[in-house]
DNA sequence: AATTTAATTTAAACCGGTTTAATTTTTTTT
DNA sequence: AAAAAAAATTAAACCGGTTTAAATTAAATT
């Protein structure tokens, strides 16, 4: 079949080529090519005529045609675990609008964590020359399963989650010292039982964070009640499932910090059905700093990531990473910063005057 | 330059094409293809040794190469205002999974309601010959500015927002019904002075859905003061804004019909940093139900749309539509429904009680 | 074994651009 | 006006597949 022309087996227009454009006026195929593509060897009358023409015909540019000699395609893939979650959302937002002001298209692929959706992506990436790839890989996502991706010299940025032993460009969040900062900050507040939600080892996000999580705990030479680390889904579902598990031990946890912001309000959505008061019964920081925590009746303390920033950055280093294969590797760690709303509580004393007596084990200052 | 080969300049692998599988069996081109696209033509166990050839070959299909005779992509366009907005990142998602279970891959485009970005993108698709395209247009957009559409039989459908006078496929939601039926719940609560946050005149689901809110408020014979409908940003900041400026309105209104959830939600911030309680103080709907309507926190009553239904029928209507280019227009409503959760009060006697004496010009029944 | 018929395979044109070395035209210099 | 240099244009090969009518080969009939 060949395409449009034959809509509906009467009107068979065939489409107008540069060629037609070069007929009618009469000149060669080179020059209509050259003439659009800005070359400065076409004399100034001749290109004004040849845009003329390409206007009156109503000729359009076939960029697929052009790909397939030239190699370029200008479409990337941008492929993200779950872009439903407002991190994601936001980051792709920014990745895109820095790819199409650079005339750039993005195949959005939304893996789920399937790494089976993530290899049909890349596949089909690949099978489509696409210049590059930005990818937050799905959890499991392995060297080995990267292999297309070497074996075809596709430019790709990680985005937010690495892999171990890749030689790839990574754009990321200081995981580690952003739970580090509220855990401490939590701890600071004179708060000794604390309990994380969410993370796991499945991917380097979650051990960054927990890591920071336990440095800080180790730093403020407090013990951490194994039972009080709940893994949990990436979610609101997984933090209010967490929570009531958290709080279910005893004595239970004075505050909670949380992977991320879905997690902790998640947490705040279960506390608030159990009738616990966050920031006042129980204190709760999250991280990522999505918008809904900033709501009035949220009012979450978070590690707040300037989620543009690692778009932007990640954007334009596969694009710097597109025009310059040979770069070296390169890793831009974007610094979080504890943003303090009232979900921790303001002062310790909060919670130390009310848990002092129910399980008041601690006198130390 | 012929792309990858001249890696560094050192490496000049050219790529392994059809014509080089073809070749090491000594068959031609022809069959290699034929085998690869699955034609019953190609015996048995010529296609067997062609795949593993294929295999051992590492070669892989060039599928701009095959779009350029087929006239076919498999690729489509994506559009919506903003996908930062959860309503959208879900029907997005959903569209994304339909396509990619059928071979096809998106590009996604956030227009951020600027035609601008909308018509480059639609630009940028037919010189790619996308083969459909799926958009939400952005505020502003007519006939004359979809003339691209037309003018390349660019297989479209619309999603969510109509455009007045456009022939063109359309998966939607009830809107006119779904706040019709928001608004009678909140005068059925008792409520009589109620005002409505966000939507205007600018596109069919804001004009869709105000009018629900004046229907349901004529066929309650009651009054719309005209003070308490407020045009806003589709955004919590917006709909903070706005209750704000209903609050101000003397007398204030007892209820709020929102023009989305992300309206509502920012009512409920507002309302809840102006000490006030959403169900017992005043009453708030809204409309799409975004997960975060479902916190126990904020407890929501919203007008319920599925958004997985609404993306998979655009999906598959695209993919119709695309197969059929002669089909007749079709127009997919889904039908919302109402969910009530707290946000609304679960009686009126609550607000009734509350407010007479206050302002109570009215004793009817 | 000779025909017919069915199953496979293939040659070659085509899709619509890009690119480079060579040619033609124009301008400058002598 | 001739020669040299610079500017503009072009022919033709190429990118990597698809497609169809024709050719070849194999299988079934007579």
């Amino acid at each position: 079949m060949k395409r449009k022309d034959t809509v509906d087996n009467k009107i068979k227009t065939r489409n107008i080529t540069l060629q037609d454009v070069a007929k009618t006026l009469g000149v060669s195929k080179a020059t209509v090519s050259l003439a659009i593509n800005g070359d400065p060897r076409v004399a100034l009358k001749t290109r004004q005529k040849i845009l003329q023409t390409i206007d009156e015909l109503g000729y359009i540019y076939n960029r697929g045609a052009a790909s397939l000699s030239t190699g370029e395609t200008r479409a990337v893939g941008l492929a993200v675990h779950d872009f439903t979650n407002p991190y994601f959302a936001e980051v792709c937002a920014a990745i895109e609008s820095v790819l199409s002001s650079n005339d750039r298209m993005s195949f959005l692929c939304n893996t789920h964590e399937s790494v089976e959706r993530q290899q049909h992506f890349i596949a089909a990436l690949v099978e489509r020359r696409a210049d590059g790839l930005i990818l937050c890989p799905a959890i499991g996502t392995d060297m080995a399963l990267l292999r297309p991706v070497f074996d075809w010299h596709l430019p790709t940025v990680l985005l937010t989650r690495d892999i171990d032993g890749a030689t790839l460009d990574f754009v990321g969040n200081d995981d580690e010292l952003g739970l580090r900062q509220a855990t401490a900050h939590l701890i600071g507040l004179g708060h000794r039982r604390i309990g994380m939600l969410g993370g796991g080892q499945n991917n380097t996000v979650a051990r960054a964070r927990r890591s920071g999580f336990y440095a800080a705990m180790a730093a403020g030479e407090l013990a951490v009640d194994p039972a009080l680390v709940i893994d949990c889904a990436i979610s609101p579902h997984g933090g209010e499932a967490a929570v009531a598990i958290a709080l279910a031990r005893q004595p239970p946890p004075t505050a909670l910090v949380c992977f991320t912001d879905q997690i902790a309000l998640g947490a705040l959505s279960g506390l608030h059905r159990m009738g616990l008061r966050p920031g006042q019964d129980i204190a709760v920081v999250g991280c990522d700093d999505i918008e809904e925590a900033s709501r009035g009746y949220t009012q979450l303390t978070t590690v707040s990531i300037n989620k543009a920033a690692i778009g932007e950055k990640a954007a334009q280093l596969l694009l710097r990473r597109i025009a310059e294969p040979e770069l070296p590797v390169q890793r831009i760690i974007i610094q979080p910063e504890l943003v303090i709303r009232q979900s921790c509580g303001s002062f310790a004393t909060n919670f130390a005057a009310q848990h002092q007596n129910s399980y008041g084990e601690r006198g130390d200052h």
